[in-house]
RNA sequence: GGGUCGUUAGCUCAGUUGGUUUAGAGCGCUGCCUUGACAGGGCAGAGGUCACUGGUUCGAAUCCAGUACGACCCACCA
């Protein structure tokens, strides 16, 4: 069978991974090894894949690969987040799409609709991180809303109502006019916008021409204005506490008072106090007793109480109320004013404050819990330093409840009931409406009967609250509730906790640290004494943002981001893996490589790093296929080989080690650079020439002796497993390319190599062998000698010359690899050769050409001179009293031996340079 | 305003708790090498006063302080 010049990972990785699934590979059951699980950071459900999650899920799967071939019970459980508002917002504009209104959907319909909409596009992203190789237990696949984690969720709610940990209070929330629904702080981004800045003035009560001045970014709220604040101490308005000002247009009379909150530097040094419509206002209003009008409709439009302008949507008010306020004269001026905006993360659409009941939990006892999970060590993170941003999220200062309502229907409905009233309200107590929170409406019906003493009550006197709980409100069980951990305990017994999280940190709040908070909260609960850890991870490991040259955060409306996809169709899932992962470091945004291509505005899906990592498959493709090629023969294995041969697998074992604590730290690209710069360069580069049988004609060399060969099949068997991890698909294919394999002989199921005992004096002789080829290479290339022409090498006859050759198969190794026609041992310094100095080793080369004396004393006078610049600064650390009494031992005697190296060296030199002169 | 991270070769980054000769990798660059595993390749080479200023130390890219620049997080912003 012959193979083809490149490796072609179309075919392969198509073929290896449905060859993986029919083996069931991936699928965990609890069994008495020591599992290692990990739980996806489950994707929108009706995402995309795009690099973030190429990135996070590339570092997933090495890490469940790893641990899989470390013997251990591996599960890594996939699936997708209902993604509340996302995924209403799709489906309300798709409905629109087809001429359907969801208001005039009812409940039911509405969710028929979303389901069909999950159905259809759901599990595409799942389906695309299988392209990436992605070793994901298909058969746990879960997603948030489904019936058990929908149980979870009704079941949290009740328990933390009953705890008194959730509680419901109209507030000022953050509104987004166009899902119509409250947001959570964390939903909303703010970013500097500028915006005209109106200075307005509102005329004195009662005189002619006497005003107050304002400013103001929003002059279509002044007709919900219940006051004007000036601070207490500035004298401008001391005159004018205690009167009224009017407000322009409508000309309704408010105090003007005094607070401390306002800024005097600012504006016009007096406030508008709008307490409906700005949360400062709405604290400074309740100190003094406002009224509260709220001039704004649920979807950004001004309601009745605007009295003008009705109607109209608040944008569209204020250039409106802009002309307005000029025509009557109350426009003194406008500025441009840069200040941050607040923006609905899922809509885009600018927040308004709203005054709103909602459902709370109580965050500070959960907070407390979260900082010291983390500070005792039980949950570590990578990089440390996060702790810092975790901190700052949950100290008692910044902590704030978390608003869990959401005014949506794709998401599971909040379990509380009210108790309807014949008026069509809501039957209330010290005008509160009282509420019944239960599993099930019998539950709440229950609890209704005792409170209100009315036995007579039936289910059709509640009506249940209409809003879903936030998204993150499910999403914050996940480690639980994917083993239906609420429901029973056999699988989560096993799994939980979980060993590693992988995730960016930009969720760190969001998800990362309630999920902590409710593995404090339940898992004893769950588990009770047969608890391993109330952590739901051990480790977290945060990936960076993935930006693109710019450093921008790739996404898609920047079009700054390649088609994930199509990068793996340009260069392999392996060569991607690769791409990722080896500009990956933890906790550091990664900038990925990615051309931006001027005339489509598109950035291309083009990466070297990527092209690099497919080139590395080649590579190993092409070392498969020379080793395949040769003719085997039982033959007495010659020296250079057995040499060859000890020190691969030295070389293999000595870089295992280095892997092994690389893994252990998280350091996984530094991991994947061992195995390249090993695999290319030890065993490609050097090894395989080493022991590459000698060509005699076209089409024909030497046969290699049986023995070189199975060991050279051996090493290559390990580094393939070594690498499988991070390049599953070619590895797996080089691994069945080796040997015939018996069926269900695997790459991806073997034992990952142990780093064993290393001879270091053979693999610094073998280097030092290495360095004595490169510098007869070297010589070759500076005099324009052919590496095809056989030369004559001479060595200075010393001792450590005698031991360095002294080793079988050295010299048959600088020979071959140097393409020498002979290696001798000289007492006396040749005629017509270059000398080169390697280690303390002088040797001579024989040209056969005239040899440009001028030149050769010029580079050995560099050399000499970067010699004597290095001799001095060790001879000065040396001289240093203190250093030779205060360093270690072993470092003083490092020193010494350096400037004998040293030392030595350079009378070699300068003996040349005495013969050329 | 509070905080975090970063600044090392043209570019993207390592540098594992201060000592591996006077700092490494990949890409890019330069020279040479094409019928013999691989040009998606080979061999060799050029390229860095480790942002700056002080300090600690026998010894600093590494630790400390300050400065500058950059990125980000939180809060506030009429």
């Amino acid at each position: 069978m012959s193979l083809s010049t490149h490796y072609n990972p179309k075919e392969t990785e198509s073929k290896w991974y449905a060859h993986w699934e029919s083996k069931n590979y991936f699928h965990s059951e609890p069994d008495d090894r020591e599992p290692f699980t990990i739980v996806i950071p489950p994707p929108n459900v009706t995402g995309v894949l795009h690099m973030g999650h190429m990135l996070n899920n590339t570092i997933q799967d090495i890490l469940i690969r790893h641990a899989r071939l470390k013997g251990k019970n591996a599960c890594w459980v996939p699936g997708t987040d209902h993604a509340s508002i996302a995924t209403e917002a799709k489906v309300v504009k798709k409905l629109r799409e087809q001429g359907i209104k969801k208001s005039d959907l009812t409940r039911e319909e509405f969710l028929k609709h979303a389901f069909a909409w999950k159905d259809e596009y759901g599990g595409i992203i799942l389906d695309q991180l299988k392209k990436l190789g992605a070793s994901c237990d298909w058969q746990r696949t879960r997603f948030t809303m489904e019936e058990s984690l929908s149980k979870a969720v009704i079941q949290v709610f009740v328990d933390l109502y009953k705890k008194g940990k959730i509680y419901r209070k109209l507030r000022m929330t953050n509104w987004d006019v166009e899902a119509l629904t409250a947001l959570s702080n964390e939903e909303v981004i703010h970013n500097d916008e500028t915006i005209p800045l109106y200075h307005l003035r509102y005329k004195i009560e009662g005189t002619e021409d006497e005003y107050i001045n304002i400013a103001t970014v929003r002059p279509e709220t002044i007709m919900a204005d219940t006051a004007i604040a000036v601070h207490p101490d500035d004298p401008r308005f001391k005159h004018l506490v205690g009167k009224k000002a009017l407000i322009p247009l409508i000309n309704r009379p408010i105090p003007i008072i005094q607070d401390e909150y306002v800024d005097m530097e600012f504006g016009q040094g007096a406030l508008k106090i709008t307490p409906a419509h700005d949360p400062n206002d709405y604290e400074i209003g309740m100190r003094h007793g406002l009224e509260v009008i709220d001039s704004l409709n649920a979807n950004g439009t001004l309601n009745e109480k605007a009295q003008i302008l009705v109607g109209e949507d608040r944008f569209v008010a204020r250039k409106k109320i802009k002309k307005l306020l000029e025509e009557s004269g109350n426009l003194i001026e406008v500025e441009n004013y840069t200040t941050s905006i607040g923006r609905s993360e899922r809509t885009d659409a600018v927040v308004e404050p709203r005054l709103t009941m909602q459902w709370y939990v109580s965050m500070s006892e959960f907070a407390a819990t979260g900082l010291e999970a983390v500070k005792s060590g039980d949950v570590k993170f990578y990089p440390e330093h996060m702790w810092n941003m975790y901190y700052q999220w949950l100290n008692e200062d910044n902590i704030r409840d978390w608003c869990i309502s959401r005014q949506l229907w794709w998401g599971q409905q909040i379990p509380a009931w009210y108790i309807k009233t014949a008026d069509g309200g809501r039957l209330k107590s010290d005008g509160e409406e009282l509420v019944f929170v239960g599993a099930t409406i019998e539950e709440a019906l229950a609890d209704a009967k005792k409170e209100t003493g009315n036995n007579s009550l039936t289910i059709n006197d509640l009506e249940r609250d209409e809003d879903v709980v936030d998204t993150w409100f499910s999403s914050w069980l996940w480690p639980i509730s994917v083993f239906d951990g609420f429901e029973k305990q056999d699988e989560l017994k096993y799994y939980y906790p979980t060993n590693t999280l992988v995730t960016g940190w930009d969720i760190i709040f969001f998800w990362v640290a309630r999920m902590i908070m409710a593995g404090y909260e339940w898992s004893e609960e769950l588990l009770g004494k047969d608890l391993k850890g109330k952590q739901p991870f051990n480790d977290v490991y945060f990936t960076g943002m993935v930006r693109d040259n710019k450093r921008r955060k790739m996404s898609k409306s920047l079009g700054n981001s390649p088609d994930a996809l199509k990068l793996i169709e340009n260069y392999g899932a392996d060569g991607v893996r690769f791409g990722m992962l080896s500009c990956a470091s933890a906790g550091n945004d990664i900038i990925f490589d990615a051309p931006f291509d001027p005339e489509t505005k598109q950035t291309k899906n083009e990466s070297k790093l990527c092209e690099q990592g497919r080139n590395f498959c080649n590579k190993m493709w092409n070392a498969l296929k020379l080793i395949k090629g040769w003719e085997i023969a039982d033959t007495e294995q010659p020296k250079i080989n057995e040499l060859a041969v000890r020190w691969i697998k030295d070389k293999t074992d000595m870089v295992m080690a280095d892997i092994e604590k690389n893994f252990e730290s998280y350091r996984l690209s530094d991991a994947l650079m061992n195995l390249y710069q090993l695999i290319w360069g030890d065993f490609c580069s050097w090894y395989l020439e080493m022991i590459k049988p000698a060509f005699i004609s076209e089409g024909k060399s030497e046969p290699l002796d049986r023995k070189t060969y199975e060991a050279t099949i051996e090493v290559y068997e390990k580094l393939m497993i070594a690498l499988h991890p991070f390049m599953p698909f070619v590895t797996e294919e080089i691994w069945h390319q080796l040997r015939n394999r018996k069926e269900g002989n695997d790459c991806i199921i073997q034992h990952f190599p142990q780093a064993g005992r290393v001879d270091q004096s053979l693999i610094s002789k073998v280097e030092k062998a290495k360095d004595a080829i490169s510098k007869i290479r070297e010589s070759r290339s500076s005099n324009g000698i052919s590496p095809r022409e056989s030369l004559n090498l001479f060595v200075e006859n010393t001792q450590g010359a005698t031991a360095l050759f002294k080793i079988d198969g050295i010299k048959e190794m600088l020979i071959k690899l140097g393409n020498l026609s002979c290696l001798t041992l000289t007492d006396s310094e040749p005629a017509n050769t270059v000398a080169f100095l390697s280690g303390t080793e002088k040797y001579f080369l024989e040209l056969n050409i005239e040899i440009d004396v001028e030149a050769e004393i010029k580079r050995l006078e560099e050399e000499k001179k970067y010699l004597e610049g290095f001799i001095n600064s060790v001879q000065k650390k040396l001289g240093n009293e203190r250093f030779v009494s205060g360093a270690p031992a072993a470092v003083v005697e490092k020193e010494r031996q350096k400037l004998a190296d040293g030392l030595e060296r350079l009378r070699l030199i300068d003996e040349t340079l005495k013969q050329l002169k």
